[in-house]
DNA sequence: ACTGTATATCGAGATATCTCGATTTATGGA
DNA sequence: TCCATAAATCGAGATATCTCGATATACAGT
């Protein structure tokens, strides 16, 4: 847990928008046929939602994966990227402990 | 509340630093004759502290001050700067609601 | 093997942040 | 009024972030 690459990570709001998009699937386009029971959403999706170059993306996707906000799942040519609640909430927790009193 | 500029504030080591000192006036010098009473902290005794320029934390505290963090009161030549606890918290609520799910 | 699609990586220009020293402003005391 | 001190503002160089297009890599289907 570094809080100090997290919080780089949250400063930006596109990078936040897309951390919120993920909280729902169903603010993306359907799975493709075959991917149907996959979790997680190809980096096409959120290209499109967020209309930034393939590559800012692909470099979003991977500063949120290198803090742990989300974890990538490779199937194929696609690579799936979903939230980790898990390390948001300890993301929140140390925070918390760093910031609020006592 | 402008979780953008709130964010920014907190996206560097020493602002974060200066806010938790803040918690507590002990990890400050005692307070000069006269200002025993004051609640916060003066400039001086954060630079010393955060040993950076005289220039450099100014703009860190008005920084802070800006997005609500630390607010301050002139008492003579000094301005002193304590936490705004209530604003730090609505901070934090903020940023939950924005990024844990649901 | 070849082609096409999805993603990752690279290199670079534009913009923002960091931090400083110098200067300005505000205040208090002699 | 003049001087000293505290803090704020200004201007600038160094460094980091943003974002892109171009290229490389990985994989699937023919």
């Amino acid at each position: 847990m570094d809080l100090e690459q997290s919080i780089s990570a949250l400063n930006n709001p596109v990078r936040r928008q897309i951390l919120e998009w993920l909280k729902d699937r169903s603010n993306f386009p359907p799975a493709l046929p075959g991917h149907e029971d996959l979790e997680g959403v190809c980096v096409a999706y959120i290209q499109e939602k967020a209309k930034l170059s393939q590559s800012t993306i692909s470099n979003y996707m991977g500063l949120l994966k290198q803090v742990g906000f989300v974890v990538s799942e490779r199937h194929g040519q696609w690579t799936f990227y979903r939230r980790d609640e898990e390390n948001i909430q300890a993301f929140f927790a140390a925070m918390q402990d760093e910031l609020l009193k006592p």
